[in-house]
RNA sequence: GGCGCCGUAGCCAAGUGGUAAGGCAGAGGUCUGCAAAACCUCGAUUCGUCGGUUCGAUUCCGACCGGCGCCUCCA
């Protein structure tokens, strides 16, 4: 089985086809670094570090590229809000998201071009542009791109024919252009710009780069100088962005390169919160670091995204975390004997490798469910049927625990969702060792009373006891 | 007004023109000193409503009801 993916050009499945197989250039629409991102907006980066690991899992190499938006209407606006220089604000937000990605376990991308740093690229651009008659100076000094030269314009949000909204955002400056649909490449330095240093000098007037050129300046960047050509394989972002950010991407780059700008578009739905999507504008947000200091695992913010497709609304609540959280704990146990058993696990004769059978099978079709256009909650379905075989076949010590474990480990590189276990000071470490060695003396002498108070003590620091036959287990929650 | 999405058990949710995955929660059982973990068994005669197409629809078409998103800088 082959890969398909869901091209938002098309709206169709589609085998995917890379340029230059094996190679895989994505670019994924990074986070606009004006405050802490929340929750809503790692849905689209966690889709993507699913996109991104199956790619490699499935043999491809993957060039991937995440823009850090620095300059923008709302950087600027916090920085001046705020009093300070534009780098001075973003600064902390960028380290911020660098954490908040580490704590989702989310890839690093190879690349991470800030809008900031890539000026000259997106002058470039618009000289390009200029040079083309696709782009005009406006009467506001701003430079505008013309849509009505560009024929494709409305493909990929299908918007084409569309009838502005009467009162909707439309409102303010659009009589500067020639078109109200035409947009800003260029914005003309205003001085709230000059004030937190937003403000570059380029042939067409001094100003700062409309947001929509931002991206298409640093993807294409990227790929013609390591690669020498001027498409992506594939440009991922929220659906929020079909419209008109992506549209307007394709539109500017095309213009100037007269290649298609990506072959594969993908959108990730919202995540929700009772329905409406999480935004900072209605106050329903959650960030990664909410969630961290209210202890809540990443191992649990992954399998929660994973059960829903990328492609449908997530509708988060405390008992859906919850219950992502219990999964990811029996997946840990399963994880945990696989261990234990494949240490001790000595090849059986042929034929008798059950969980290894187990294990190919779930491999296979983990990787089938993914293929079919990222169907995550196929595949996660797919492991916990295998967990509940696999313990079903460890309890009647089968044989291929170390072959099962090998696989297991590599499906759970994809999808990372084994919960780690807790660092424990020395002390805590002693403390229980005492506590378990108290408690089996009192078990020895059938004093149970006792036995149970120490366990009772031992929960109420998270502390979780196991008595098997071969002694007692225990773990941290 | 335009474009688009969604409505499947208490919660999160897959899926298919042929009679409903998986997780969590819940109930019973095996095991256990008791637990825990694990395993076994149980849940929608039904997939928003009403029509239509079909031998057959949750799945296709239409209408309606309900919820949501985008329509110039929101992942």
């Amino acid at each position: 089985m082959t890969l398909s993916l869901h091209n938002t050009l098309t709206r169709r499945v589609e085998p995917f086809q890379p340029l230059v197989p094996p190679r895989v250039t994505l670019y994924t629409c990074g986070p606009t670094v004006w405050n802490y991102a929340h929750i809503g907006n790692f849905r689209t980066f966690l889709f993507e570090d699913l996109l991104r690991r199956h790619l490699e899992f499935s043999g491809y190499e993957v060039f991937h590229i995440m823009n850090l938006t620095d300059v923008d209407d709302r950087t600027i606006k916090a920085a001046a809000a705020a009093g300070k220089r534009l780098a001075e604000h973003t600064a902390p937000f960028v380290e911020a998201f660098f954490e908040d990605s580490e704590y989702l376990r989310i890839r690093p991308a190879h690349v991470y071009p800030r809008a900031t740093e890539s000026v000259p690229a997106m002058v470039a651009l618009v000289e390009r542009l200029l040079e083309r008659g696709v782009a005009y100076k406006g009467e506001d000094g701003s430079v505008y791109f013309a849509i009505g030269k560009f024929p494709g314009y409305g493909r990929l949000s299908n918007l084409d024919r569309r009838e502005l909204k009467v009162g909707a955002r439309v409102a303010s400056d659009e009589y500067k252009k020639d078109d109200p649909r035409d947009f800003a490449l260029w914005k003309k330095a205003e001085p709230i710009d000059e004030q937190v240093g937003a403000a570059w000098d380029a042939p067409f007037g001094r100003g700062r780069p409309g947001w929509h050129l931002e991206c298409s300046a640093m993807s294409l960047d990227e790929v013609r100088r390591r690669f020498a050509v001027e498409t992506l394989d594939i440009h991922a972002g929220g659906v929020d962005l079909i419209f008109p950010h992506h549209e307007d991407e394709i539109a500017q780059s095309e213009a100037a390169t007269g290649c298609p700008f990506a072959r594969y578009w993908l959108h990730g739905e919202f995540l929700n919160v009772r329905g409406t999507k999480m935004s900072k504008r209605f106050g329903n947000f959650l960030t990664a670091r909410d969630l961290r200091d209210q202890g809540v695992n990443a191992a649990a913010v992954r399998p929660l995204v994973w059960q829903t497709h990328y492609r449908q609304p997530l509708d988060l609540n405390d008992e859906a975390l919850e219950g992502a959280r219990q999964g990811v704990k029996r997946l840990g146990e399963l994880h945990e004997r696989l261990r234990e058993r494949g240490r001790s696990d000595s090849a059986g004769p042929a034929g008798t490798e059950v969980l290894a059978g187990l294990s190919r099978d779930v491999a296979r079709d983990v990787a089938a469910a993914l293929d079919d256009d990222l169907n995550a909650p196929q595949a996660v379905a797919t492991v916990f049927d295998f967990v509940r075989a696999a313990n079903r076949e460890l309890d009647r010590a089968a044989g291929g625990a170390a072959t099962a474990l090998a696989t297991f480990e590599r499906i759970m590189g994809v999808l990372d969702v084994l919960p780690t276990p807790r660092a424990l000071t020395p002390e805590f470490r002693r403390w229980i060792e005492e506590q378990l060695a108290a408690r089996e003396r009192a078990r020895k002498t059938k004093d149970f009373e006792e036995a149970d108070r120490i366990r009772v003590e031992l929960r109420a620091r998270d502390v979780e006891l196991e008595d098997t036959p071969s002694g007692t287990k225990w773990r941290v929650l």
